[in-house]
DNA sequence: GCTTTGTGTTACATTCAGTTACAAACTTTT
DNA sequence: AAAAGTTTGTAACTGAATGTAACACAAAGC
């Protein structure tokens, strides 16, 4: 799990910018296990250099730094690059959340965080950043066909194919829309959260397991041996099926 | 999952820069036992002629060189190439592990270190940074046929040739399908677990004799003379059948 | 033969996923 | 706006998969 998770491509390189090099070195652990890469950077030089060396596609940056202070950071970064930012601050200190986002930064989080939450924050300021919103690639009255079954993204609506139409809740399509537009590849807790929400969620880690087992229970002959959506121990799930793209809505 | 560690195309051409002769010794047996090539250097000077005159995919470098230190090594390889790089620190020095990520080491371990730790590490870089998804590439409805089995990958199921399903969880599935992907091949416990994982991971020694044993007991008619999977004493176990492939899925 | 090393296996511990049952949040109806 | 229904979240329990240890035995070395 993480995952790691999924070895794909590096989801993206991160740089990580704080004093303390105990949470430096916890998130740049963290962050590799996910499948990211990670540089680091303990005050504001460090960072400047890296930054001018390397592509980097998010910054974590602490607002308490030696010297300069984040903000003022986070304000002149703004200026010169695109690079969206992720501000750390301690607990408790509602002015510097305000602060932090006048700064410019893309989202915030407190200390003590959980890298859980911080993770999918940054997926989500990735995700706004990148453009590639859930939502904009699914919007276009596809239908997506595995198994017996024909997903209508447009219509939101699941039939079996001998024209049966099955009442999902919202949830439930999001998620079966996931695993229908990443067939064939394990996808993690984290991953199908992201997928099926598309905005920052704390999950309770078992979501999702339930979140399957009702879906199973919709679209498997016998949810106890499901041939549609497998289960990965330790990595997460899958959808084994093949699935066609079908322009058309169904009939 | 790498179908590039077979042993007639070796694994990837592996550079190892220390100036302990014995280290280098050590690893280059080791290394190349498990199907890399292998060159070494003693220092900066050594290093830079091989890396010019070889495509090397990953280099071990020791922090500690004579003359010219390993982290500016780095650092300086970092700007000219992306060979990964793996830096070898000695125990406890926990500020060089994080100078060794700074200096943009893509992954880091310190001596006395377990060889099998530093394998695992190498093939984790190496996957990533390769950018190999493990899992998409047999998610491609092949069925691998041999003796009397039909393994789909797509499916994640074993069917005998009489149309019986056989149950495999998961581990045992990846197993399998490790061995069926490199036929007639001695694979280490090491390899096995790479394959079938496909993440780092430090194991117990056993984990893998204990898997092939419960998968000897699915598939082999008597698990005490197995004809299938075939123990290698000293070197690993081995699928003496020869495996076809059919794109097409089991009936 | 006896010792050493490596493997097979039994038996148990641990981790993880599936599910039931209920609570909380959200919708719809009245 | 209260009541009823629906969906989603949480906890706790259960069983299955996997990890670990320990022991038995076989092969290789002496």
């Amino acid at each position: 799990m993480g995952m790691n998770d999924v070895a794909d491509t590096p989801a993206g390189h991160l740089l990580v910018v704080d004093d303390d090099r105990e949470i430096r070195g916890l998130l740049k652990r963290y962050f590799t296990r996910e499948g990211y890469r990670v540089s680091t950077a303990a005050n504001g030089v460090e960072m400047e250099q890296i930054v001018s060396n390397w592509k980097i596609d998010l910054i974590v940056l602490d607002l308490m730094l030696p010297g300069r202070d984040g903000l003022s950071l986070c304000r002149e970064l703004r200026k010169s690059t695109h690079v969206p930012i992720v501000m750390l601050t301690v607990m408790g200190e509602e002015d510097d959340r305000i602060r932090g986002f006048e700064g410019g930064a893309d989202d915030y989080i407190a200390k003590p965080f959980n890298p859980r939450e911080l993770l999918a924050r940054i997926r989500a300021v990735l995700r706004r950043t990148r453009m590639v919103a859930p939502t904009a690639e699914r919007a276009h009255g596809r239908v997506l066909c595995f198994g017996d079954w024909r997903l209508d993204l447009g219509m939101r609506r699941l039939t079996s194919s001998d024209g049966t139409l099955v009442d999902l809740s919202t949830a439930e399509f999001d998620l079966l829309t996931a695993f229908a537009e990443h067939p064939q590849q394990v996808l993690s807790r984290d991953q199908l959260l992201d997928l099926a929400r598309g905005k920052l969620e704390i999950p309770f880690d078992r979501k999702i397991d339930m979140q399957v087992s009702r879906l199973r229970h919709k679209i498997e002959e016998d949810p106890k041996n499901p041939t549609l959506i497998h289960t990965v121990r330790g990595g997460g799930y899958m959808l084994t099926a093949e699935v066609l793209i079908d322009e058309k809505p169904a009939a």
